[in-house]
DNA sequence: CTGATATCAGAGGGACTGAGATGC
DNA sequence: CGCATCTCAGTCTCTCTGATATCA
């Protein structure tokens, strides 16, 4: 057998794009991981930190807020509505929407859920102090910042 | 409508976990672009190139090596074998195992696919000065490092 | 018998597309 | 009419599971 335990990892497994992605994998797997401890998904904690921040509005907006698309906002609203956590109400003024609100159960779901979301970020940033993890964010953000003006200019 | 182009994004958006996954999805796609535009894929490039760099091996060797799932491999050297970039010999002193080795058409191709990797990471790190990129691979390595051996450990 | 190998079929989650019905 | 909204159904890609046949 060509050696069965330790192997000098790949050249290209150093490579910028190959670190991103599978570092990201992990921080999508321990979040997940914190949300389902708790019985929610980033979903629902993405929707209900959304309805806090900016108030109640209309599946649309909270579509494009959220980051989250319309199809899938649908289920996930539902699953929420289910719990009670947000509420479903036809626009007086509009009657082609629903304007989604969080309930005071809502609340308190997120309140859980934040918690739950920065134990997860402290698990996947654990190797790292405070002030490499700023220059991580901050590094992140400006990649981020880029490539999502190209994508938006560019559609 | 509330607001129509600009608004502030939502306080979730500057978490680690949330930068690093949206970055990964950019690097990623901005990569399998640069892929596709030569016609491959990255699961061809990171076979061609770990074939180069350890030489022949058995499909099982090959998928710890490129990390790869065997039975993607499968798929991944089919197509690779019908452009006669790689081969798929029998082993004659292990009759399970196929050992899949590199032709030179399978060289010249990888070289094209490593001048689109380069200019992918370039294209995908624009933003970064030469130091910061650094900084960022250290940062990502440790946090792979920190997570893969999590992983292995309790597997 | 156990374990490894190669193959195939399918599940699962996440993000997106397209079409429909309704209403502005 | 064109356009926005909500909903549903289905696609696509990546990853992993499970089952099978073969062989060490």
């Amino acid at each position: 057998m060509e050696s069965s335990s330790e192997e000098t990892p790949a050249k290209w497994k150093g490579l910028a794009s190959w670190l991103i992605t599978q570092t990201g994998h992990h921080a999508h797997r321990v979040v997940a991981d914190g949300f389902s401890s708790v019985h929610s998904h980033g979903y629902h904690y993405r929707v209900l930190a959304t309805l806090e921040e900016f108030g109640p509005a209309s599946q649309a907006t909270l579509s494009r807020r959220s980051s989250i698309h319309t199809s899938e906002l649908v289920a996930t609203i539902n699953e929420l509505a289910e719990q009670e956590l947000v509420e479903r109400t036809p626009d007086p003024f509009d009657r082609r929407r629903n304007i989604v609100s969080l309930t005071s159960a809502g609340e308190r779901h997120l309140r859980r859920l934040e918690k739950q979301v920065s134990a997860s970020q402290d698990e996947f940033l654990a190797p790292l102090s405070a002030k490499e993890r700023k220059q991580l964010t901050a590094l992140l953000s400006r990649l981020l910042n880029h490539h999502e003006k190209r994508a938006g200019s560019s559609e």
